[in-house]
DNA sequence: ACTTTATTGTATCAAAATGATACAATAGTA
DNA sequence: TACTATTGTATCATTTTGATACAATAAAGT
């Protein structure tokens, strides 16, 4: 039993750029793990990244900030496009058709949005505490996902997926200050546990150190008690 | 006068996927300038990169290598996605309906051509002696302009080349055998005047030939007769 | 034929960045 | 009070990078 839905954004003609959609990959860090927010869409087929199309009158950029909201109830995160997608075949199959027949709306077979169409994506990374997945009325669930056990995605979504992780490690350094990554203060074992987890490899705690402070984007603020047998580490946060 | 020209590229419905271009930036190198191919459309407006609309049987690469074909005359090219472009405002508007008015073609009002689209820039640095820029039936002319020296261009088209340009300088080191940017055969010099006129900036000659050589991706061959008053220096070609 | 000139190939040294190890400091625990 | 685990920092070795020196040499000048 479906519930009645407000479909309209699905409509040809009532603002929407034809052929085109955003997808996003919001990657999140949890428990020393990489995150990835995926929508499980009603019915029972693969998961997928939250995406939709893009109104005439906004950018690129407001579209995905505008979808990701929509589709998975969250804001004001900075995303930034990595690729955009447009293999021939990536939509206009039968795959494609037989989710949005699951969606009870009536589509023109001729409908644009059942045949081919070109995704931007848009990645980022955020503090996965400070986010509420919402699911939208087209999706059973939006949660978190481990990066490094997915199973199979909607359409090319894993490709996606790759894609804007492999972009994500190239620029951790230089856009590290632009990520909203981990909570407003933390310690320097959090940021490199976040980097070791983004990069997947071992990183020499001291060297580490060293290296982050060199960069002076941090701020470090007075001593933790952590509860902890050990020496407290000190508390950082980003600078402005 | 017009020439009758075969526009069917433009009619709605015949294969194309509504609202995408491609557009394709070109680098050439000759006598120590950086170029960039140009069309000069036909009517007296700014001149403009080569681009056009997607078939929708082909891929985005394809649809970049088959445009840049057609409209440049330059094939065989490796061309390299670097951003997509989609301001609201980038091309519905006056200028842009203006252009396609001087295209001898009855365009529905309505028609997506007319309206926005979102371009996919792909990038690709060539030999300037291995291209022979030939115009298509829309433009006047086809040829290199010194980068650093444009006049304004058409659209958006003169973002596009500076994104290209900082993509192109980001990636000058991990790229470099997948362009073809040098004849054949070419000295170190001559290497490192591409690497000076893409970086725009001046490299210590000995420091640049170590780590050239290092990278461990030139063949050294014979020497070279320069008829230059000076020790004759090596010739290189890349490894494959 | 010898010298001069401009440029090339390579060596060398200094400085900076990076990798690896050592060790004292300390919050909690035994 | 001693012990344990982890932190902050210092230190040294190694590698990379920046800068300079210099011998080699193709052609031109004399």
């Amino acid at each position: 039993m479906q519930n009645k839905i407000d479909l309209t954004i699905f409509r040809h003609g009532t603002g929407l750029l034809p052929s085109v959609s955003v997808d996003c990959v919001i990657f999140g860090f949890h428990d020393s793990q990489l995150k990835v927010l995926l929508l499980q869409p009603k019915g029972s087929y693969n998961k997928m990244l939250p995406g939709g199309f893009v109104q005439l009158s906004e950018s690129l950029n407001e579209a995905a900030q505008r979808v990701l909201q929509e589709r998975a109830g969250v804001k004001e995160i900075y995303l930034e496009q990595f690729y955009t997608f447009g293999a021939p075949n990536r939509t206009d199959d039968t795959i494609h058709k037989r989710y949005f027949n699951t969606i009870p709306i009536d589509l023109d077979e001729n409908d644009w949005i059942l045949k081919r169409f070109v995704s931007i994506g848009y990645y980022a990374l955020t503090d996965f505490t400070k986010v509420k997945p919402t699911p939208d009325v087209l999706s059973d669930s939006c949660d978190w996902y481990d990066v490094y056990q997915l199973s199979e995605l909607a359409f090319d979504h894993q490709e996606m997926v790759e894609r804007a992780l492999k972009t994500l490690r190239s620029k951790l350094d230089s856009d590290l200050v632009g990520f909203n990554l981990l909570p407003e203060v933390f310690t320097m074992q959090d940021l490199q546990n976040l980097y070791e987890t983004i990069l997947n490899e071992a990183l020499l705690r001291t060297n580490f150190q060293r290296k982050i402070l060199n960069l002076n984007i941090l701020e470090r603020l007075e001593k933790k008690m952590t509860g902890a047998a050990n020496k407290a580490p000190y508390l950082y946060k980003f600078k402005k």
